[in-house]
DNA sequence: GTAGGGTTAG
């Protein structure tokens, strides 16, 4: 399996980036782009906006700028018209400091200048940018009492501020009211926001559905349209749907995929390790005369990286350079988590020195990627140091973070230092989720606390967090790892009484605690139940059964559980194939049964050196 | 003459 990934992956930097020829190709393509008009569009459209833009408007350069001109603007009398003041509102939401334009609205209130359906959907939409979707329902209030109609502009605003806080329930029943009391005629972008929530959620078949629906309407589906399930289709790794909905974009409906198309596309294909499809796509976007941009690259960097592939991964920062594109701090983020799973540190904090030297930030995502490797590393001080130094700087932990520095403190045993941080995480106000209480559950009974593990448990009491079989999982191997067998045995009847079903995990473990304290008639009883529950064991169940044998010197069954893993296909681990040859060397187990045992070897164990003598 | 939408990272 690993060999087939790692093969494809060298056919596919090969053909793509190896040897100079196809290099070359490719930058004298990228030149001649260029020189067609399809190099980087940015500068021009900056000039562009000083072209249509008042003169002084064009002159804005930062925040500052704006805030000038303001005050500049309120001073002349008269007072510039409600639409100079308009255009400055959006330059400055433009630039994201929404905030701002709240406050250079209210003023614009106070002065009294009369404000009108544009100026309303900017501060909607402000609004609704800084998760305060409730304010711009507030401010749609103002509105109706200052006469000013909402148009499809305002509601569009609101229905995406409603996605974006997640409240999707509610967005659907805007969306629903605004169609059926006609308070305004849906436009192809007020579908596209519905259309973003529904995929957001994962609901990709009423996205479709709506899809369908608008082609009824006079409101067609768009590259947008398209683009949104697309990219939601290849995130839930339904990437031949996602295909079937790219060909009838492109043949039925006849338009042109884009960069994002492709980039969302390639992403859906590296993410399943399709990496032949993946270069495939890539070179018909290519021969689309689509170029890849920042985005694109770095979804091949961070693929690279995932597969280890780090060299490959700079080899595309290399090509995306010589092509005149810029990485950014996400592509240089991959690097670094690339370098970090490899455990080689020291170039990671050489890409990570690299960063600041480029003009970028480092963000919360390049100090997780680190401490997550110090920690691997078992490194934990640079953890902690690195951890340190990001609040130092003003970044805000995340989940991902807490969660990567608990499972590094507890995987050194520092209970105590976990302990602290969690209740830290706490009063930041992150929300463990099912992971990270997971990590903790598992961290205190890997370290011999697992009244402390209980007690957590019960003090979550009947949340939702106690309703997921991984934690019944940690708590009945971690009770019967400490020899509390009445524990675990409670458990499991717990987690059945609570309607729980157990997975295949649950009766190992549970198997295994009956085992280590010699009740092989329980655990016989719950093997045997397995099968009947639709829940049949596997390598792994067969393995702890066969070891809970042996270790309580009981040989009658060994050869017939060999006997079964051998026709249900399965084969044996490293630890259970030595205790097996260990026996048969002490004579306690019959030779006869190496060749049932051969058998059950995997081919990974046969090329060891250790296990073949 | 002014306002709105889609892609990437742990």
């Amino acid at each position: 399996m690993m060999n087939q990934t790692s093969s494809a992956l060298q056919a596919f930097i090969k053909f793509r980036f190896r040897g100079n020829s196809i290099t070359n190709s490719f930058l004298v393509h990228f030149q001649l782009g260029l020189g067609l008009g399809f190099g980087p569009h940015k500068a021009s459209l900056h000039s562009n906006v000083g072209e249509h833009a008042p003169s002084m408007l064009g002159k804005i350069r930062n925040l500052d700028g704006a805030l000038n001109l303001f005050d500049e603007m309120i001073q002349r009398r008269p007072l510039p018209s409600v639409i100079k003041f308009n255009q400055l509102l959006t330059v400055v939401t433009k630039m994201k400091h929404f905030t701002c334009s709240l406050d250079l609205f209210n003023q614009m209130c106070s002065l009294g200048i009369p404000v009108d359906k544009y100026s309303m959907n900017i501060v909607i939409k402000c609004c609704c940018q800084l998760y305060r979707t409730n304010d711009g329902f507030a401010v749609l209030g103002c509105c109706f009492r200052r006469a000013i109609a909402p148009d499809v502009f305002i509601f569009s605003a609101l229905l995406d501020g409603l996605v974006i806080e997640d409240k999707i329930l509610e967005a659907e029943k805007l969306f629903k009211k605004l169609i059926k009391q006609k308070l305004c005629e849906p436009d192809v972008v007020m579908y596209n926001t519905m259309i973003k929530g529904l995929c957001k959620f994962g609901n990709n078949v009423t996205a479709i559905a709506l899809l369908r629906l608008m082609e009824q309407t006079n409101c067609k589906p768009d590259v947008f349209t398209y683009n949104t399930i697309i990219d939601s289709l290849c995130k839930d790794k339904l990437i031949d749907d996602a295909f079937k909905l790219f060909k009838e974009m492109v043949y039925k409906k006849g338009f042109l995929p884009n960069v994002i198309t492709y980039t969302s596309l390639i992403c859906g294909l590296c993410n399943l390790g399709r990496w032949d499809e993946a270069s495939k796509v890539l070179k018909e976007m290519e021969d689309e005369d689509i170029s890849p941009n920042v985005q694109t690259y770095s979804v091949l960097v961070d693929a690279f990286c995932k597969e280890g592939k780090v060299e490959e991964a700079e080899a595309v920062i290399n090509i995306m350079v010589e092509r005149g594109n810029v990485p950014n701090i996400v592509t240089y983020n991959s690097l670094i988590d690339g370098y970090c799973l490899r455990g080689e540190m020291s170039k990671a904090m050489a890409i990570f020195d690299s960063i600041t030297l480029r003009g970028l930030v480092p963000n919360v995502v390049t100090y997780s990627a680190l401490l997550n490797g110090y920690c691997k590393n078992l490194n934990i001080e640079r953890a902690m140091q690195m951890f340190r130094e990001m609040t130092q700087k003003g970044l805000k932990p995340n989940e991902v973070t807490y969660t990567t520095m608990l499972q590094g403190l507890f995987q050194v045993g520092h209970c105590v230092a976990a302990c602290k941080l969690f209740d830290e995480m706490h009063a930041q106000g992150q929300i463990p989720n099912d992971f990270t209480y997971g990590i903790i559950l598992n961290g205190l009974c890997n370290n011999h606390q697992v009244e402390e593990a209980l007690s957590l448990f019960q003090l979550v009491g009947d949340s939702k967090l106690n309703s997921n079989i991984v934690v019944y999982n940690i708590l009945i191997d971690g009770a019967g790892k400490c020899r509390k067998v009445d524990i675990a045995r409670n458990l499991f009847h717990d987690l059945i009484g609570k309607g729980l079903q157990p997975d295949v995990q649950t009766y190992s473990v549970m198997i295994n605690g009956f085992c280590r304290e010699g009740l092989l008639m329980e655990a016989k009883q719950l093997f045997l139940k397995m099968d009947e529950s639709g829940c049949p064991p596997d390598n792994v169940t067969y393995c702890v059964f066969l070891q809970g044998y042996l270790k309580n010197k009981h040989y009658d069954n060994v050869e017939m559980l060999l006997q079964e893993m051998d026709g249900r296909g399965y084969s044996l681990d490293a630890t259970t194939l030595s205790m097996l040859l260990n026996q048969i060397a002490a004579k306690s187990l019959d030779r006869s049964m190496l060749k049932l045992i051969g058998k059950l070897v995997p081919k990974e164990l046969i090329d060891e050196p250790g296990l073949s003598a």
